[in-house]
RNA sequence: GCCAGUGUGGUGAAAUUGGUAUACACGUUGGAUUCAAAAUCCAAUGGCUUCACGGCCGUGCCGGUUCGACUCCGGCCACUGGUACCA
């Protein structure tokens, strides 16, 4: 008998939402679970099936620990600020608060239709004033404490959507929206001090529980490195000035100091001051000028794609002086040398660095060696950390790691250089020009400068506009809308005009999951006390691609805010998983363009939600990427079909027949639900349950147990099964089964024997007998006795439980 | 280039202190049931070889350690993701 999957599973959702079983309790002394999935973005055009992988994984998790006996808040939300709204407002005409409404309610009856039991009472909506007047209140907050302040820079900016964009936002040179080339413009735009954090964003990963690849991600995102900083005298070097007079001191990064002696020029970036400040003495300004300007033009993207031809000019007029061997070196000025990291001056040693051994060859430059163990007449050795330091005075004769202890020692003995660290992350451009996103609270006054809005103004609300078409030159919509624009100094109480840019769709969602906490809390972000119970965030899931932005983003913020005490804890995460993206068919990664995408709807609608889940997550390694196959959706069908058939054989008698699988199939599902192992757990139900069909009989309270471990699964159905058997109580209230230790052991076990590690024959054995009994029946059977005739056995193996082994 | 991950049947994939390779599912083939179909149930399903019992080979490639290697070690190759003149 089959069920009628769109009966069964309309009822059910009708009853978990209207009686809302799923909403925390207000009881904050019962043990509490915070399971938290990334909130979607809610696109035009619906959920996507790896949107049901992503919340799978914590729907499980939920389910079961409910019956566990947790309080438990998994909530749902919606990061409804971004450009594709925008985008789709500015070619229909439809508002992007109409568009965004529309959207987030076909999100919700598709979660609902899904079945996921998230707390709808406490959805929270970026773009909802409630809740963005509190993004910008923790705004102001970082404007109070400096970790938000305007800078001149190049930014990387695209012309197609008129807007400034963030390295991350713009890699490989191209948009992340729209695909159009990003070129550099300067700009005055606002940062958040990102980089104060740097080392405590490293620092908090050595707690949190994830996978290596995740921590290490993170890892290189921020990116550390321990060097020195080591001070180059620069001297003029006119042929005709003989005094050669020491005009200025130039510091360096590098984080091998042990190569000190190898070094036989200076580089310096294109921005770099050393440049403006000696113009007089250097003798080919006007060539470096030109350099300029073409490393200007250059996106930083092009500097990169052109990284296999080094370019460069050297400053004649001025050398620097190596200060461990006082040799006069020269000073090139080549667009290699980043100014936004270290220093923005770089000591070449050519010999031990590829980028400066082309450099070096390309220029004609002194190559010396100074670790032996490459051949440097080739290339450069860099493999550096075996070989001993040669030609290098003081150092020779030293292993890598004794020599930069020493020169470390001696650059600070002789007052020329100190350790020091560098992060290759940088702070955080934080605005846009758009419309479609959080005003930013800042009033600029002409005689008070930059004043934050008080916070009992706040929200700053978004002004109703009819146009947003983003003005000319990236100037944000705001900034056409005077009644907006214009206002009252809150210092001086004098004219001023707002800041019109908005902020980067990051600021959302880089605090939501302290809002699910408290959503309704007018008074603050969150009640501390709330924050005190919910905290931390037991378990997050989301996409391995939000790993090094949101991830690192959200917990800058959240540093930040426990730093200014408002939130309980330092680190907002315990444990952080990520899923594999689901692919097309075909294998490659699902899209409109290449027609592989599978609706989810439509599974729904002819299998049921219970075999869409089920089939998402048995499809394969949970955290691996996958191809969909439509076949497999039936094998998922059936198993469920399957289940439901097994009512017929409910009794009151009891059977020992099964008990064995059915405690080992309680105790794995329970472990590889933990270890996010679904797709076995969900194979060892599928065992189980064919078992369990050649049964004439199985007894209720078993029938139960095996309900019990499929809701999590398959709530619908089971559910219905429940019901079906006589509960007139969710199962959200039974309890979650545990296994008997002394029916796991099986009496009796097939052993295998095998010779010089071939298996030849299998026995059975009870569990009781002993090794030479068992040796000894080994050697009896009809084919490993005819297989040892005539030979000698030279060693006897016996692992318990597994096998016998003969060598012969 | 660097960092990480992956590589197993026709397909998605299982298998961790080294111990029966291919669990579970899909597909395919044959059978039962049916007027017929769907659904369901049963059986077979890595390759080569043999009438058969059986034998040999087999987890990307080459080598090593071991009584025994998908698993450990050394050296490669391919694909995927991340990152990139980061000094």
């Amino acid at each position: 008998m089959e069920y009628n999957h769109q009966k069964v599973e309309k009822k059910w959702q009708k009853h978990w939402y209207e009686n809302k079983r799923f909403s925390v309790t207000e009881d904050l002394t019962k043990p509490k679970y915070y399971s938290l999935v990334e909130f979607p973005y809610p696109s035009g055009v619906g959920m996507h099936v790896g949107h049901i992988r992503a919340y799978s994984s914590l729907e499980i998790v939920s389910r079961k620990r409910r019956m566990q006996g947790y309080n438990v808040l998994f909530p749902i939300g919606f990061d409804a600020f971004g450009l594709p709204t925008e985008n789709y407002a500015i070619q229909t005409g439809i508002h992007p608060r109409q568009v965004t409404d529309k959207n987030i309610a076909v999100f919700t009856e598709q979660l609902q239709a899904t079945g996921f039991s998230f707390d709808f009472d406490r959805v929270v909506d970026t773009t909802d004033e409630k809740y963005y007047h509190w993004t910008q209140w923790i705004f102001v907050q970082l404007f109070k404490n400096g970790l938000a302040f305007r800078d001149k820079t190049y930014v990387n900016y695209c012309p197609s959507c008129k807007v400034v964009l963030s390295n991350e936002d713009s890699q490989g040179g191209k948009c992340d929206r729209c695909d159009t080339p990003v070129v550099q413009k300067e700009k005055d735009v606002w940062f958040l001090r990102i980089t104060n954090y740097a080392e405590r964003l490293l620092e908090g990963l050595k707690e949190l529980d994830t996978l290596p690849r995740i921590r290490i991600e993170q890892e290189n995102w921020i990116g550390k490195s321990t060097g020195a900083h080591v001070d180059f005298k620069i001297k003029t070097c006119e042929t005709t000035d003989t005094s050669k007079s020491v005009v200025d001191n130039i510091t360096v990064y590098t984080t091998r100091p042990d190569t000190l002696f190898g070094a036989t020029f200076m580089v310096i970036a294109p921005e770099h001051e050393l440049l403006v400040k000696h113009h007089n003495q250097i003798q080919n300004m006007k060539d470096i000028h030109v350099y300029q300007e073409q490393a200007k033009m250059k996106t930083e993207f092009e500097r990169v794609e052109l990284a296999k031809d080094k370019t460069g000019v050297r400053i004649d007029g001025l050398v620097a002086i190596n200060p461990v061997n006082q040799k006069e070196i020269p000073i090139f000025v080549a667009d290699y040398v980043m100014i936004g990291y270290g220093t923005g001056a770089i000591m070449a040693v050519p010999g031990h660095d590829t980028r400066d051994y082309e450099f070096a060859k390309k220029f004609g430059l002194d190559i010396i060696e100074v670790i032996s163990g490459g051949d440097i007449s080739k290339e450069a050795y860099t493999d550096t950390y075996e070989g001993t330091l040669v030609n290098s005075d003081i150092l020779n004769g030293l292993c890598v790691a004794d020599a930069k202890e020493k020169i470390a020692q001696f650059l600070e003995d002789n007052k020329i250089g100190q350790k020091a660290t560098n992060y290759k992350m940088k702070d955080w451009a934080f605005n846009r020009q758009r419309y479609w996103g959080e005003p930013i609270p800042i009033i600029h006054c002409p005689k008070c400068g930059m004043v934050p809005v008080n916070e009992a103004d706040l929200p700053l609300v978004l002004p109703p506009m009819e146009h947003f078409e983003p003005g000319e030159d990236g100037q944000s919509p705001l900034a056409n809308n005077p009644e907006f624009l214009h206002t009252t100094c809150p210092v001086c109480g004098g004219e001023a005009t707002r800041e019109t840019d908005t902020m980067p769709q990051w600021a959302g969602s880089s605090w939501y999951f302290l809002r699910y906490t408290d959503p309704h809390n007018d008074k603050e972000f969150a009640s501390m006390d709330k924050l005190k119970y919910w905290l931390e965030v037991d378990w997050y899931n989301g996409g391995m691609e939000h790993v090094t932005r949101h991830v690192i983003y959200s917990r800058f913020w959240h540093q930040f805010l426990y730093d200014i005490g408002v939130v309980p804890t330092k680190e907002p995460y315990k444990k952080r998983t990520a899923q594999g993206m689901i692919l097309g068919e075909d294998g490659d990664k699902m899209s409109k363009s290449k027609g592989n995408v599978v609706n989810p709807m439509e599974i729904i609608k002819e299998y049921g939600a219970d075999t869409l889940r089920l089939y998402i997550l048995f499809i394969g390694d949970y955290e691996q990427s996958t191809p969909w196959n439509p076949n497999g959706v039936k094998g998922a069908r059936r198993f469920l079909d399957k289940l439901a058939r097994l009512e017929e054989k409910v009794s009151d008698k009891p059977n020992q027949n099964y008990q064995t699988i059915l405690h080992k199939t309680i105790k794995a599902v329970d472990e590889d639900i933990e270890n996010v192992k679904f797709n076995t757990a969900i194979a060892k139900l599928m065992t189980l349950i064919n078992e369990l069909g050649k049964e004439n009989h199985i007894n209720i309270k078993d029938y139960e147990t095996v309900l019990a471990i499929t809701y999590p699964f398959a709530p619908h159905l089971c559910e219905e099964l429940w019901q079906k058997i006589g509960h007139s109580e969710d199962m959200v209230f039974a309890s979650w089964p545990e296994y008997d230790e002394t029916k796991l052991i099986e009496t009796s076990i097939e052993l295998v024997v095998s010779i010089n590690g071939k298996v030849r024959d299998k026995i059975n054995i009870t569990i009781d007998m002993a090794k030479d009994d068992i040796l000894q029946l080994a050697k009896s059977t009809e084919k490993i006795s005819e297989l040892l005739k005539n030979q000698t056995i030279k060693k006897e193996i016996y692992v318990p439980n597994k096998l016998v082994n003969f060598v012969i």
